[in-house]
DNA sequence: GGTTTCGATCGAGCCACAACGATAA
DNA sequence: CCTTATCGTTGTGGCTCGATCGAAA
């Protein structure tokens, strides 16, 4: 009986082989391209965050009790062959959605974090981020996504800004950075990519300081009507009043739509109640009309994180694991060029 | 529960050579 | 300043092999 169980449990945690595709042989050559490009010797083995984030991810759980559906947090920003995880990991990808529910307005890549402002959250910006574990880019627009901590700590998010320079400075170069480089800088045995889940913490202590010109703003939006947040699913939301301390409220008030948007990243709207009469209404009915909100906020919130994890699929589904070749002369070349067992040889 | 075995996967390296880029004449 | 020649470096794809990982025994 126990073996059998046992037995089960194996069976159950198996993991399929990968299938190679056509797309695996591109993301391959993208992965050797980048090797040679960075350097010929052997590069120094990088710290795989998989256990850090074993780690980081229970400690978030114990103090923000992230919603998960699965016990299995494997950190897999990068899914290689997304037509095989469709359906094997709906669990996973509910995850994965929860961390990129805001990717839509890029709010959890560093460029949507920092240059909300100036960044474009282009899919290739996405591409960018996500596509590897080890780039400061990604392992910190992930620790942001779950990083729901609040703490300061302006060491970090200078590290943090001091990544953005370096890639703006190189912005066809993607920038390595070794984990114990950060880890170093840091001086501690803290996990080195928390440090922009204590920005995103930053962010919810203090203001969103973004200096605009509101009005220049206005008037170029004048056509192209009004100013609301698309993405909801029923009702528009309208862009808050920065003057209001929304964040704190809503974390005070200890909203948490399930999407591990604990306030602060949803914006809500009060619901209108008006009557046919006008706008007053009976105690008892507004005493009704409260659960009955609550109840369709709750339906509503299921609705949206449905509409979220179905605008992350098909995006990532969307998504371009094509090669870039920098010279198709070369390929041309190369695929000209005789081989035995994969080498080039000497032509005749 | 610990150890060993086995199979799948991954990553690094190899190969020839045209193209590229820098420098000198 | 422009052109030409020279030389070292880069990039390209398919294959192999050792390392690694996870499941099974």
């Amino acid at each position: 009986m126990v073996l059998d169980l046992r037995k089960e449990m194996r069976t159950k945690r198996r993991m399929p082989r990968k299938q190679y595709t056509s797309s695996d042989v591109g993301e391959k050559t993208i992965k050797k391209s980048l090797r040679k490009t960075r350097n010929k010797t052997r590069k120094p083995k990088y710290l795989s965050l998989r256990l850090r984030y074993f780690s980081t991810d229970q400690k978030l759980q114990e103090s923000t009790e992230i919603p998960t559906t699965t016990s299995s947090a494997q950190l897999n920003l990068f899914p290689l062959h997304p037509e095989n995880l469709v359906e094997e990991k709906d669990a996973h990808d509910e995850n994965v959605a929860i961390l990129f529910s805001a990717a839509d307005g890029g709010a959890t890549t560093l460029n949507g974090v920092l240059g909300a402002a100036s960044t474009s959250s282009s899919d290739e910006d996405m591409n960018k981020n996500h596509s590897t574990t080890t780039t400061l880019s990604a392992s910190d627009s992930l620790t942001f996504a779950y990083g729901r901590r609040v703490r300061d700590s302006e060491e970090e998010v200078a590290l943090v800004k001091t990544a953005m320079r370096n890639k703006e400075r190189e912005p066809s170069e993607e920038k390595w950075v070794s984990l114990s480089e950060v880890v170093e800088r840091r001086g501690d045995e803290e996990v080195s990519s928390r440090g922009a889940a204590d920005l995103g913490g930053c962010w919810r202590n203090q203001r969103l300081s973004l200096k605009l010109d509101y009005e220049e703003i206005l008037n170029a939006w004048s056509d192209k009507g009004p100013l609301y947040i698309h993405g909801a699913v029923d009702s528009p939301q309208t862009v808050p009043d920065i003057h209001d301390h929304f964040l704190a409220s809503d974390l005070s008030n200890g909203i948490n739509d399930g999407w591990g948007n604990s306030g602060g990243c949803v914006w809500r709207v009060p619901e209108l109640l008006l009557t046919s009469k006008g706008n007053e209404l009976a105690p008892i009915l507004i005493e009704v009309k409260a659960e009955e909100q609550q109840e369709q906020a709750m339906v509503k919130a299921a609705g949206q994180r449905e509409a979220s994890v179905q605008r992350y699929k098909e995006k990532r589904q969307n998504r371009l694991f094509s090669k870039k070749i920098r010279y198709e002369v070369r390929k041309l070349n190369a695929d000209k060029r005789p081989r035995l067992k994969g080498r080039f040889v000497k032509r005749d």
